[in-house]
DNA sequence: ATAAGATAAATTGGATTCAATAGAAAATGA
DNA sequence: TCATTTTCTATTGAATCCAATTTATCTTAT
């Protein structure tokens, strides 16, 4: 008798599969700023109890993505124009240095990975996968550089503003100005000019960032 | 009659009581890497049950602090020396950019506050505080730059390597030099001169990065 | 009609209990 | 004696219940 065994210890608690669950309606926009988010309510739509919602709160809030206030709950986090200028600063501050340290260290596997990245981007007809694969080129490069904590961090600035982005992609076509310059930072990437791929991140994040300014009230 | 009334919703929950405990005993390095955090012996020492326990583990978890296993409970994160120089990496990216930031934005008050900070470090013959002033230091000039989500990020990153730096100065009587860079970090300041406070930021960093790394495996 | 007070309902915070899993100890077999 | 199996204990995951707080609704007074 062959029996798929599985290790218990990986498979996801309920806490977990709640927490990814909110966390991706967020960032996709599923569930807006402001938005109280009512632990009976999930619970019964993951047909669970209110602890591992509770759990999956506490960890959304140290993630920036709810605010959480005593004995009135959780709401989803906003973003001040302010706050969305201040991550793009901040992603034009590390993204350029992962890049850059990351370039040399790409093997042609993840080359050709983050190229099969862009194409997917390239040939998507459908809006909604567009925020992923933009997400998975810039990860696919990034995780190169083996800077795990860079990584952690970027990936937490991109959760907060992705909502917006995503809608900012769909509202605008801006996808063709992006793949423009994912192919632009890709070439740089696979002719090893480190300091190239980082300057065209650099552009690339501010771009997006003036694009997203002019129009960020727009997107809630 | 006069009443003192508060704000009920301000006051702290058990569980930020549980995790302000836990995370403060962590970055002193009252509780060592790979000690398990057990959710009964906290709750009892807490008098609570384990639900607000088991809530500041999860929110210490997200923070990087402790790492969980499903069944199995939490434990104190390690760091290894190739985390820890990505750490040190990590702030110096930020930390002289913010700082660059924060210097035309600071106010008189806020350079007199910075001035009692390195005073009472350079004063201070208890090690337990140095750890606690030296932040306090960097805090005051950094939160002048008004960046929240940097401030944020940098308070994380702080708290991953706290333990080891805090065992650091205590162990190699590094206090002199950090209070002599503090006071030349100080002065920049105070010239307005922000290039000059955050190449001495980055030196500074660069310093307690090549110092730790030296030591990282006997002060676990 | 509006404001204030009282009551009810909704929701959150967390204590207690039950179920599930891992690890330790004891029992059994070779 | 050692290896394997079984049983027991410790701990975690989460369901249920109770307490506390906030919000909504109803009633009364002006």
């Amino acid at each position: 008798m062959k029996l798929n065994s599985v290790d218990i210890s990986k498979t996801a608690s309920a806490s977990s599969i709640v927490f990814e669950a909110l966390r991706r309606a967020i960032i996709e926009g599923e569930v807006k700023e402001g938005e109280p988010l009512r632990q009976d309510e999930i619970a019964r739509l993951f047909n669970t109890s209110r602890i591992p919602v509770r759990e999956a709160i506490s960890r959304l809030e140290e993630q920036g993505l709810v605010k959480t206030q005593r004995y009135k709950g959780a709401v989803v986090s906003g973003l001040s124009a302010t706050e969305a200028e201040e991550i793009f600063d901040f992603r034009a501050l590390i993204e350029p240095e992962v890049i850059r340290r990351a370039v040399p260290l790409m093997s042609p596997e993840t080359l050709d990975r983050a190229r099969s990245s862009w194409a997917a981007f390239s040939a998507s007809a459908d809006p909604m996968r567009w925020g992923d694969l933009n997400r998975d080129f810039h990860a696919t490069l990034y995780r190169a550089s083996g800077l795990q904590y860079h990584l952690d961090v970027i990936d937490n600035a991109m959760d907060r503003i992705d909502r917006y982005l995503r809608a900012q992609l769909v509202m605008s076509n801006g996808m063709e100005r992006a793949n423009e310059e994912h192919i632009a930072i890709w070439e740089a990437c696979v002719a090893g000019n480190a300091a190239q791929a980082a300057e065209l991140t650099r552009i690339h994040i501010s771009g997006a960032r003036e694009s997203l300014l002019q129009n960020i009230n727009s997107l809630r």
